[in-house]
DNA sequence: GTGAAAGCGCTAACAG
DNA sequence: CTGTTAGCGCTTTCAC
């Protein structure tokens, strides 16, 4: 049944050729004559033959694939990224692998090591909710393989990365609620550790502070902007002496959990808690109200990180030069802030 | 900067061994002493040795990776299935390559032989929208390397598939809907085509049928199950004359969509129209009212295929024998379909 | 328990 | 434009 593979040897034995010339010929070498390729490439379709990346790899040195590393695939924001990847990589020639790390460190070292054995010729990242070093990519640092982070990285470090500016949106968002007047506004995001969530932390400290509006300590809750999640905070809320009158979510989704919850329990969105959240994950426009929250282009993300990586491995550009793109974000403003009436008539 | 690899004979050198005992220690041959293996192991990490997998897997002449070849990578369920996937994958020692043909035959195509050529040991693979035949499966087929479909297959065929009883779903859905008094119950689905579609049309049709009521062809909508989708069925329900009292859509975000555009639009849900999904999507807990759908198990499903096949390749069972496995799924009623008072006191 | 030697399939000098 | 040759790094007989 499994008869056994055809190689570069068998065809080049049937048309009494070299197996280099078939070699190139396969390869579309143009110093190949133009009627010997089509001999050559007729015949390997004929006999079904397919190459050995093993053995090309092994002989080439390089494999022209790239390891990308996440932080999670359960999620629209990196489904999006990786179209933008997937996209730039192709068009280049390169394959790619993706690993997850669902958010635990460990997972995320031994994606890492794994990536780093197969390796690739270059490495695109977004860090775990617990990751506290960049030791994991040392290997990869030293022998010289290209890493760009996106999205969650390390900030202030040198290590080239594409983010967008999470302190300004959340800034935005955060003023956006005062100037609907809400006083006491919470703030549900997840570990302050990673850059992603302290930025916007800063930018809500910042807009309360130029709105005259104190941060109050029993207003921030850290989680795991889960469903479970969701839910909790909520039940936080619902349980609270003094309700916020507003809450700022770090993810859409777990925003629209809390939300929904809040209003099972006979709280009205916006008028007694106004709920904003972020990412602009379709979910937003099917919750009732509709949820005001930060648009972060994902699939331009990933284009964008995956061509920097390309041009690096090409020879175009240097990484090491270009080392942080910060990419636009933008306010959406729905409904589920929106506790004054439109002011444009 | 670009030191060269280290090799088996690096630390052979080093050891004054044979490159031969440098392997088996490295491979844990229990052929050898246990003080060899030791200073080996050690020695490889000293020089940061890392195993050339070409070079391993050229001679060995199989990879020990599983390709996925998945419709859509933008969907809870297939990340769920993918979880299950690698799960099992993982424990027993398989790398895994996901491909995805966002629901394309042309780019399934292209995965199914670019997987064949990356010599995977064995495929995974849940079929695209409008994938007609399996004929570019043929070549895993001809060299016996072991497919295993789940979810989207074709039924019917002798080939190892995954699947939940779709008819069965449908039917329990939709004679749930005739129980609540729905007369015109409307179906929005997919390419009938693909049997999962094409299945749960026939349980609509059949309940429709056991309930005495009249299947009507303008009560069919087949499209994408995408967001543009469920605001378009939606616009042609509102400009229907006759209305529906109920859908039923193949999916809880089009669902959720779909609702969401007929409530912008002044219909009350569940009263004027009762509205259904399937897959239990987190999106159907967070919309209003929530969602009546089928549970259906994705990182069981996952789980199960990666199952079957990890005991093909390991000789423990044959593919060709356990050839269809049917999965449960569960009818989760809640309030976007309940016209009725529920009847229990 | 360890070593010698061959070869997996391919590509890149080099030669002509 | 095509052929010869060597070798990528590893595993696996077959010896001893």
């Amino acid at each position: 049944m499994t008869q056994p593979d055809i190689t570069i040897y068998d065809i080049a034995k049937k048309l009494s050729l070299s197996a280099a010339t078939v070699s190139r010929a396969l390869n579309n070498n143009p110093a190949i004559n133009a009627k010997t390729r089509k001999r050559v490439n007729d015949m390997a379709m004929e006999m079904g033959y397919r190459s050995n990346n093993f053995a090309s790899n092994l002989r080439k040195g390089n494999t022209h694939t790239i390891g990308v590393l996440v932080h999670e695939l359960k999620s629209n924001f990196i489904t999006s990224v990786l179209a933008g990847i997937e996209k730039v990589t192709t068009e280049a020639g390169y394959d790619i692998i993706i690993a997850h790390s669902s958010e635990r460190k460990e997972k995320e070292i031994a994606n890492a090591h794994n990536l780093f054995h197969k390796r690739v010729d270059g490495l695109i990242a977004s860090l775990a909710f617990d990751t506290e070093n960049l030791d994991h990519f040392d290997p990869f640092f030293k022998k010289g393989i290209p890493v760009i982070f996106f999205d969650r990285v390390f900030e202030h470090t040198d290590f080239a990365q594409v983010i967008i500016n999470n302190y300004r949106a959340a800034y935005d968002i955060t003023s956006h609620l005062a100037k609907q007047g809400c006083k006491r506004i919470m703030h549900v995001t997840a570990s302050l550790e990673r850059n992603v969530y302290s930025e916007r932390f800063k930018g809500y400290q910042q807009a309360l502070k130029d709105n005259k509006l104190n941060y109050d300590k029993d207003l921030l809750i850290t989680n795991q902007l889960s469903e479970e999640a969701g839910i909790q905070a909520a039940m936080q809320i619902l349980a609270m002496r003094k309700r916020p009158d507003a809450v700022f979510v770090s993810n859409d989704f777990c925003a629209a959990v809390l939300m929904r919850t809040l209003q099972d329990n006979g709280v009205h969105i916006p008028k007694d808690i106004a709920v904003a959240g972020f990412n602009n994950d379709a979910v937003g426009k099917i919750v009732s109200p509709k949820l005001t929250t930060i648009d972060y282009p994902g699939i331009e993300m990933g284009e964008i990180t995956a061509r920097n990586l390309v041009n690096h491995l090409q020879g175009v550009s240097n990484l090491a030069l270009t080392n942080k793109i910060i990419i636009k974000s933008e306010l959406i403003i729905r409904e589920s802030t929106l506790k004054k009436k439109p002011s444009q008539k």
